[in-house]
DNA sequence: ATAAAAATCCTGTAAAAAGGGGAGTGCTAT
DNA sequence: ATAGCACTCCCCTTTTTACAGGATTTTTAT
């Protein structure tokens, strides 16, 4: 056995090289190399598998998010682990729903990112201790928006009137206004005004 | 001559461990350390002064900039560069006219970095390409409000409507409708959905 | 298969905001 | 001293939201 391979993915070049540095000199690891798009990630991942990859969650304009769900699908077989800094809480447990197996921190030590690797290479979850704070706190207060709602709450946070809404959605004023009504009644909020504060400030938006 | 010193500021150990990686066979560059808080950089400070100090904007839940601003006052003969993800905008101008003389994003190349590192301790400015971008846009899109509209602005947000605002403040409806109309015109909003989202994304609330 | 959740549509009333005007007072910086 | 700005106040009309009911049809998941 070659020890576990790794790849990451990270539009931070600094970052990489951090990672590289810690994991070069590791016996158990065996470094595959880093991607710094969700393109060259799924490119590479069409020659190579590794055992687990780093992802950070914040690929510039794209979402680690998605790449996740992608490699998941693709090759259920990888365990990925989330990859970012503390102030990005909202986005931990949707990369957790979306397949990843555990989430680090950047300000990790390197005892800790080692642990957290071999942790989902063995197909158990870590996460480390303040994620974890992160998500329980999170449940309690998360708010849960169907498809439909986040495309009227979006266009509605656009300036739009229910008018334009149901002309730009096939759909009747009514509808939206039924939208619109619950939308309110799940954020608790008095009106469109305070909706969007939150809206924006849960980055729903 | 021993190359120019460099401290590096950061809370994320990755970073430390990426820049370091980097850096510590340069021939021109003295590694003089790193410190993860401002409080273990000002220490660091009483018994060595680095030429450059490379220092991210957001150091957990200390900031930055404050510490950028207490360093320049002290030792006005070190050069601080800021360092940051690309998604901290907003904090770019304000490290800046707190004393910084440069700013590098984290994705930046080895070389950039080098580059960023020697020109500000020729004493000169260092942007990073897209930094100056941001700071060429804020410049331009940043809106100005005044006290009165700031407090109505943030009324608003929490979800009061006039009536409630003109009887919190002690003016008139009319004087409120006033405001709102004025902050509608500034922000070049249609209504006060997108104005509250403009406002929160540009964390004027 | 079937129950639950989501999406759609309706009627009606009252309240609030948007959009258009205009206008007086007081401060302050040139 | 005076032009500019902030703050205050008023009128009017139209549009949009908020709130309170109810109801039907698709989807989705077990």
């Amino acid at each position: 056995m070659n020890g576990v391979s790794v790849l990451i993915v990270d539009d931070h070049y600094l970052v990489i090289e951090g990672v590289r540095s810690l994991l070069q000199n590791e016996k158990n690891i065996e470094w595959q190399g880093h991607a710094t798009s969700g393109e060259s990630c799924l490119a590479f991942l069409q020659h190579h598998q590794p055992d687990v990859i780093l992802m950070d969650i914040n690929l510039g304009r794209e979402s680690g998010i998605d790449l996740c769900k992608m490699i998941k699908e693709k090759y259920p077989g990888i365990h990925i682990l989330g990859l970012s800094t503390f102030n990005q809480q909202s986005f931990i447990q949707k990369i957790i729903e979306n397949g990843a197996s555990g989430y680090v921190l950047k300000n990790a030590t390197k005892n800790e990112l080692l642990e957290a690797i071999f942790t989902v290479n063995a197909g158990k979850t870590y996460l480390s201790g303040d994620a974890f704070q992160m998500l329980r706190t999170k449940e309690s207060t998360k708010i849960i928006l169907t498809r439909r709602e986040k495309e009227v709450l979006e266009l509605i946070a656009n300036g739009l009137t229910n008018n334009e809404i149901a002309i730009k959605l096939f759909v009747s004023v009514t509808t939206v206004d039924t939208h619109r009504k619950n939308l309110l009644s799940k954020f608790h909020a008095r009106n469109i005004a305070s909706l969007v504060k939150m809206a924006v400030q849960m980055e729903l938006i």
